[in-house]
DNA sequence: GCCAACGTTGGC
DNA sequence: GCCAACGTTGGC
């Protein structure tokens, strides 16, 4: 089983956004990066487990635990010529992007945020999120540090 | 296949 | 709003 973290901007959709979702649960859909596509469809399983983070907003930090219910499966705004996310090179028999279910497990009692983070460098060095320009909206962790961040809480 | 230009991300 | 970093695009 494998960890992860993704990343959403609050104003887009946030940790409460998810809280009041039919099944506090949600299709991940906008991803359009291949890397973060290969994570999807090469390596998440269903039960992996997830922090949720906040980006680009006051208080960047991580919010919640989520939970993959439902692994990478064609991620439908492609088609569609309303939608932001349309990519009129993605044809529906060959279909480019992917997305997963994820579910709200739970809130943070208080959000462990980006600069608390980046305190504790010694010991989350290697967390990608951490790096200079790392960019990726859905990263890998470890399990020593998702179980070290989760003992800040 | 190179690489400059461009667009996006995201912290500040 | 600024700007560094990085991914993508497209001409050659």
């Amino acid at each position: 089983m494998q960890y992860w973290l993704f990343k959403s901007e609050p104003e887009t959709f946030s940790i409460d956004d998810l809280a009041k979702a039919t099944g506090k649960t949600t299709c991940w859909d906008g991803v359009r990066n291949y890397q973060v596509r290969n994570f999807m469809r090469d390596v998440m399983k269903r039960g992996d487990l997830a922090f949720f983070y906040h980006s680009s907003c006051a208080v960047p930090g991580i919010t919640g635990v989520i939970s993959i219910t439902r692994t990478a499966y064609p991620d439908h705004t492609q088609f569609d010529h309303e939608h932001v996310h349309y990519d009129a090179d993605s044809k529906p028999d060959t279909p480019r992007w992917l997305m997963v279910d994820v579910k709200l497990e739970r809130k943070l009692k208080r959000i462990i945020t980006l600069d608390e983070l980046r305190q504790h460098e010694h010991q989350l060095k290697e967390l990608l999120i951490l790096k200079r320009g790392n960019r990726l909206s859905v990263t890998p962790l470890s399990s020593d540090e998702w179980n070290y961040i989760l003992s800040l809480e």
